[in-house]
DNA sequence: CTTGACCTTATAGTTAGTAAAAGGTTTAGA
DNA sequence: TCTAAACCTTTTACTAACTATAAGGTCAAG
């Protein structure tokens, strides 16, 4: 299969795949007399599972070591549970935060008028030399 | 006041107070004889709103863009208004989409075993092809 | 035979800084 | 007075994870 195809059905684009094979995250997958890059199922199915892994929000370097326990029959499952629990937990420290400016920025928006005036507590507290 | 007290005071690293303004985003201080910047007390508030503003979450863009409302006594405050409105709902926005990684995450991480055996369901669901 | 949709590479741009190199200036202590 | 530490300066390159652009080769349809 061509790259546009295989990034028509992964959802990944076609500079992205090249990307990935240019950081050796992915196998180069072999090449026609054209030149152009022939994807086999196997090279399709690793560009599969850094589109989920990617998704569900996984660094590239993540998604390095991922690959190396997919790829590993001697893996342990523990290794990949604790890898996906730091990662839940990285989502939860973020949502926190989140949280938190969303908080503030509502307690703003409250203060301030929004109309014609130019008078504006947000722009006041931005200023402001407090924490 | 040099760099680096205002660095201290501001809470921004010295390094990133250079780098705004070499991008213009700030006004650049004038210079002693030295050729050390000296900061006055108009350019360390701009220094402060870009903290503040930063820390909730503002690009650079968007900071520009609140300081020339800042700067302008004619500005309508509906226009900050509608500025931190739309930052909200980003934030919003960006809150469900990690809630629903985090819950996908979690419903893998309960059918993986985390023991020593190589089988694990994560690995399994990221390499497939669905979606 | 030409048009458009593919494919190729290399290079540069994006965000928001951070780090390193290589050097000049100031200040405090011995 | 000398020197070492702690400042300050600039320019350049690096980070993450792509995306865009340029400039060109290939292929299939009409």
């Amino acid at each position: 299969m061509n790259i546009g195809a295989v990034a028509k059905q992964t959802g990944l684009n076609a500079k992205t795949i090249r990307y990935y094979e240019s950081i050796e995250l992915v196998d180069s997958p072999p090449r026609r007399e054209n030149g152009y890059r022939e994807y086999s199922e196997q090279n399709i199915q690793q560009l599969w599972f850094l589109r989920h892994a990617r998704q569900f929000g996984f660094s590239i370097d993540e998604c390095r070591e991922l690959l190396s326990l997919w790829a590993n029959p001697n893996r342990r499952s523990a290794e990949v549970h604790s890898l996906v629990t730091e990662k839940v937990k990285h989502i939860e420290q973020h949502i926190r935060e989140l949280r938190q400016m969303k908080k503030v920025l509502t307690g703003l928006l409250d203060e301030c008028p929004g109309d014609e005036s130019p008078n504006c507590s947000i722009i006041a507290k931005l200023a402001s030399e407090l924490e």
